[in-house]
DNA sequence: CAAACACCATACGCACGCGTATTGACAAGC
DNA sequence: GCTTGTCAATACGCGTGCGTATGGTGTTTG
C-alpha cells in the first residue's frame, strides 16, 4: 500500500453533513434529523458531527439556511427564463411535478412543521417570496394591486394544499393524464384569461 | 345516589382522557401527548392511565376516532341547516374563522402531521368527507361532474394552505376587515356565479 | 523530526418518555 | 366484616438521543 489512493479517506466537511441533514429531512421530516443517526448514515460516528458543529440545532439552522438560499436562486431562474407571466404561472404549478426532487421534498416536509421554532421563519420567508412572486405575475395579467394579491395568496395557499393531498395519495400522481386535466382546470380557474 | 355529592373525588373516566389528549394535540400537536405530560396535566399520574389503556397509541386512536365522529356530526348539521349550495360552500369558508375552537384546532393539527401513522388515515377519511360534500355542492351549482371534482379538490387545497399561512401569522385574522375582502375576493374566485 | 492541527472513534453522563410492577385507598356486594 | 373491584401513587427497568470528554491517527508545518 505505498500509494494510498485517496479514494478511501474521504473527509467530510460541514456542507456534508448539512445536505445530509437536508436529505433526512426530506425523507422523513425535520424531527427525524437526529445526530447519532444522521452520523451512522454518512458512514461515521457522531464523535466527528460535534467537531464541525457545536449542537444539533446549528446543524439544522445552517442546513436550512443553505436550503433557503438555493431555492432563491431555483425561483430566480425561473423569473429570469421566462417573460410571459401567464407561462410563469403555469410552471409555478407544475414545479409540484418535481417530486424526489431534493430541494422540492424538503419544502414539502418544512411545510408540515410550521410550528417549529428553527422552521417557522425559514417557511415564512419562502412564503413571502413565492407570494410575492405570484402577485407580481398576476398583476402584469392586468389585475388590480388588491386583487393580484388576493390571487396569489389564493393561489399559493392551493399549492401547498395540494402538496398535502399528494402526502396523503389522495391526489393523482403528476404523471398521469387525471393530473395534466386536473391542472387544467386549476390553471382555468385561476389564471384569469389573457 | 342518595345524597354523596361527587364534587371532590372526580374520578376520571377514559372520555377525560381522550378530551385531554384532544387539547393537547390541539394545542400542540400530535406528537406532544405524552402520556406523563398528560397525566400532570390532568391533575394525576400515570399510574392511573395505564388502567384505562393499554398503551399510548390506543389513547391517540380513540381520541381521534371519537374526533372523527364529532367532525361527522359538524358536517351533517352544516349540510342539513343551509339549502342554497352557495350559501353552503361561503359557510365552508368561513368555518376557518372558528379558531380556539377545538374541533377545528384538532383539525389544524392533523393537517400538519399528514405522515403520522395515526394520523393519515383519520386524514384520509376526513378529506374524503369534505371533498365530496364540496364536490356535491359544486354540482348542485350547475357544474359537470369532472369539473365539480376538479373544484372541489381545488377549494379544499386552497382552504388547507390557508390554515397553513394563518398558522404562520402570514394570513389577515379571521375578524379583520381584510379577511372578508379576501373572502370575497376567493368567493368570486372559485364559485361560479349563479 | 517534532509539534501542531484536523478529523474521527470510544465511552460516558444525563434527561426524557414508555411501559410494568407493586402497593394503597375507597367503595360496593356477598 | 371481609372480599372484590375500581382507580390512583410510587418506583423501577429500558431504550433513545443529546452533548462531553478523552484519546487516537494522519497530515501539515516550523
Amino acid at each position: 500500500m505505498a500509494k494510498p489512493q485517496k479514494i478511501e479517506k474521504e473527509k467530510l466537511t460541514a456542507a456534508d453533513w448539512e445536505r445530509g441533514a437536508l436529505e433526512l429531512i426530506a425523507e422523513q421530516g425535520v424531527n427525524a434529523v437526529a445526530v447519532e443517526s444522521l452520523a451512522r448514515r454518512m458512514g461515521i460516528t457522531k464523535g466527528s458531527f460535534y467537531w464541525h458543529f457545536p449542537n444539533r440545532q446549528a446543524l439544522i439552522e445552517q442546513s436550512l439556511q443553505r436550503w433557503l438560499e438555493h431555492d432563491e436562486r431555483n425561483l430566480q431562474i425561473l423569473m429570469d427564463a421566462i417573460e410571459d407571466p401567464r407561462e410563469r404561472l403555469i410552471l409555478f404549478f407544475r414545479r409540484s411535478t418535481q417530486v424526489h426532487q431534493l430541494t422540492h421534498d424538503v419544502y414539502t416536509a418544512l411545510c408540515f412543521a410550521p410550528d417549529h421554532p428553527l422552521v417557522q421563519p425559514v417557511l415564512e420567508a419562502v412564503a413571502d417570496r413565492r407570494t410575492s412572486y405570484l402577485a407580481n405575475a398576476f398583476r402584469q395579467l392586468g389585475m388590480a394591486d388588491e386583487a393580484a394579491a388576493f390571487r396569489a395568496r389564493l393561489t399559493y395557499a392551493a399549492y401547498v394544499g395540494y402538496l398535502q393531498l399528494m402526502q396523503q395519495e389522495q391526489a393523482p400522481e403528476p404523471e398521469s393524464p387525471e393530473f395534466e386535466s386536473y391542472l387544467e382546470h386549476v390553471i382555468k380557474t385561476l389564471i384569469p384569461a389573457v
